[in-house]
DNA sequence: CGATCGCTTGATGTTGATCAAGTGCGGTGG
DNA sequence: CCACCGCACTTGATCAACATCAAGCGATCG
């Protein structure tokens, strides 16, 4: 992790209340004190662990720019992604309640991220009983993905699985403002996508070029664009009822 | 769901502390608490929804007896069982933070379930922080067993996979005392195994010759006995390290 | 300006799906 | 107590999706 701190900063705070406030209604109040929560910012290279297995962190990590995936490694040394994470997101947020990792996060591009001290959320917690629901409730919803992931694999073919990923990234990037007109920057590559929904890196080429062919995504080096969202959707079967939006899309 | 309600019963608090142990150490202060917590019986047939995709439930439930499995279907009626659980378990209790349910709930054997009401669970958690603690902990390890779950059907092959399921079954039956001897009642059917690992039903039973080839398993019709556990682990991966057990097996 | 990385393309191979026809066990009803 | 029925499981044959291997291409970057 080539780390260089910067001062605390504004947005952070806000970014998380952002994000937050989408899947549970804060008041003022606690707006005021996640506000006051201290974040330390860093800055992370591409394809560097954040934090590793077996690890016993102190502190987790709101991503603020970029993109980040939890993975493990098989026996054979193949990886599976379990969760993409975008600015908003805290991906190890479980590490409050779960001392020993199990599992690695990685930046799968150049990424700011901030860290909350785990004794400051839990100070933060007791302060206020609703901001012990709303994280609660925000590590719910990653369950809630992965059982949608589960079903994304374990039934669908590749055609599907990847249209379902780009609608689910499209709701989630949209909640945080990272969308314009069906169009988001993807910094994540074929082979990473390939160990996302389980299939091969060959095989995420040619569902691409299916997928391009069927008029449902434009893509450039690092940004792609769904012109037809309602087929989008048929084609993944998407519905984004798991992702328990408050202001259902 | 046919239901015979039954008297509160002293059992059903008893196991949900002995199963809370496993995972979070209890004062007595604590475990008094959990005893005094209203708890509904009901007896449920082979086969029936306890909570379907949708709803809004009140109330969670506490498995006494049998085995669930949360499952979704996808738009081709292909089904993907996203967990097993078994007694000491509480398949739902995401829905006390999550209005909607985005999953269904079935009873796969004859089951005897407890309905926890979420007030009288919240109430709880107030008086007992620490319970909150324990409670947000549990769902953060159905949470890892979605992720391992996911390593296993996107990486490994069938194999693996009904190995890995195996050894899983065995380290959550034994916490709660339901294995003798390696040897554990298994009330599930190959159909539903192939539904859980992404598999038809076909080669479900193929690959459980194959593991009674190789020596690693021997089943009776419900009940299944693992003759050799460190070659049963090899060949699933398996690592107990995700379940978070405060006394590693 | 070469090197590298990510993507593409084609050829071949393998795992596991699907279809279809049995088999055996347990439960049910006479 | 026995006969029958149905369901779970088994077995064999064929097929499809996707993996793997290998080579080439194009853009980005030092």
């Amino acid at each position: 992790m080539t780390a260089s701190p910067l001062s605390p900063s504004l947005s952070a705070n806000a970014l998380m209340i952002r994000k937050l406030d989408t899947i549970f209604p804060l008041s003022n109040d606690e707006k005021q004190a996640l506000m006051e929560l201290p974040i330390q910012l860093v800055k992370i290279d591409t394809g560097k662990d954040i934090v590793r297995l077996g690890e016993r962190p102190q502190q987790s990590c709101l991503i603020l720019k970029g993109f980040t995936c939890v993975y493990k490694l098989s026996v054979g040394g193949k990886r599976q992604i379990m969760a993409l994470h975008v600015p908003g997101d805290i991906p190890d947020l479980q590490s409050l309640h779960l001392e020993v990792m199990d599992i690695s996060i990685a930046t799968i591009s150049a990424c700011t991220v901030g860290f909350l001290q785990h004794v400051d959320i839990l100070r933060m917690c007791e302060r206020h009983p609703r901001l012990t629901a709303a994280l609660w409730r925000e590590t719910l919803i990653d369950a809630s993905i992965y059982r949608e992931w589960l079903l994304n694999i374990g039934q669908r073919d590749s055609y599907a699985r990847v249209a379902h990923l780009l609608c689910e990234l499209l709701i989630r990037l949209r909640a945080v403002g990272l969308v314009e007109n069906h169009a988001f920057d993807l910094p994540i590559t074929q082979e990473e996508m390939a160990d996302t929904i389980g299939i091969s890196a060959v095989h995420v080429s040619r569902t691409f070029q299916a997928l391009r062919a069927n008029g449902l995504i434009e893509t450039t080096r690092t940004r792609i664009y769904l012109p037809d969202w309602e087929g989008l959707k048929e084609a993944g079967e998407f519905d984004p009822l798991y992702l328990h939006l408050r202001n259902a899309p």
